[in-house]
DNA sequence: TATTGTTATACTCTATAACTATA
DNA sequence: TATAGTTATAGAGTATAACAATA
């Protein structure tokens, strides 16, 4: 099977010394998985980043702007934004925190179940092949590590 | 050892569905990567973006701007960009392609060498940071499986 | 006709500072 | 004093279309 005139362009770059490196890696393949990603969700009008704000606030946690901010390291003002746009739709809602009436904890409504739901089928899918080329194993491994990475000295 | 507030806060949502899903992981790992990559490059001038370029400059594959926009996942106008800034500095040259007269070479001057070597020390420094919880054989292992995603059907 | 590099432009994302209301 | 949320704004990054030169 012939390869494209691009795909023998970055086989060349291949063998630089970048091609080794984990930082390099990372993001790349960041990119593309965000990439697809985001193509999937886009028909149920989310991004990653609102996608995951989302299913924070389907769980169990409660979580605050602040706890989004950091968890999912964005600026505190991100997460207004991606709040408003969620909450505007419908899919999430502001509580007040009794125990500090400063703070709004960030909670999913039943349409925002149920849109999560479905939106994390199609993430799932374009995950599955994204990682087509993995082996079960071999992804479970990816993911220890990677958690390793993210979030550091456990 | 207390943990700080923030760290509590995160470790609540470390039990949410994303805490296990690879591309979160991967997003967030990038990003502490990045961060950390940008700031020990900045005392030398440089970025991520930059860097990659003047490495991938330095080697021996004489990199036409399309072979480095496809390679580093870039639009080849921001290429434009990064070369004219590079060049600018003298570190990088553009020399035109004696098979391709549309085609423009990006190679690194010798200063631009000398550059990506003291830069690159810095950022080895700032990889070694942040895999520190990384033992040998699974920074191999981690190489190897984000090459598979970065890299797509080899 | 198609491709490389380039310019221009608009859009999104990111980072910062300042403000309010609470703690 | 410090923190949560908000607003405003500027800067960086991203995506798109159009163009000249060349294939």
């Amino acid at each position: 099977m012939p390869k494209s005139a691009d795909a023998v362009a970055t086989s060349v770059l291949r063998a630089s010394a970048l091609a080794d490196d984990v930082s390099f890696l990372l993001a790349r393949a960041n990119a593309i998985a965000l990439a697809a990603g985001n193509a999937a969700l886009a028909e149920h009008g989310l991004k990653a980043r609102s996608y995951s704000v989302l299913v924070l606030a389907c769980g169990e946690a409660r979580p605050s702007q602040r706890d989004l901010a950091e968890f999912l390291r964005l600026d505190p003002s991100q997460v207004v934004s991606l709040v408003d746009e969620l909450q505007s739709r419908g899919l999430v809602e502001r509580q007040p925190d009794p125990a500090d009436r400063r703070a709004n904890v960030v909670v999913a409504t039943d349409a925002g179940r149920r849109l999560a739901a479905t939106a994390g089928e199609a993430a799932r899918g374009a995950e599955e092949r994204v990682h087509a080329d993995l082996a079960s194993d071999d992804r479970e491994t990816l993911t220890r590590l990677l958690r390793t990475l993210a979030f550091p000295s456990d």
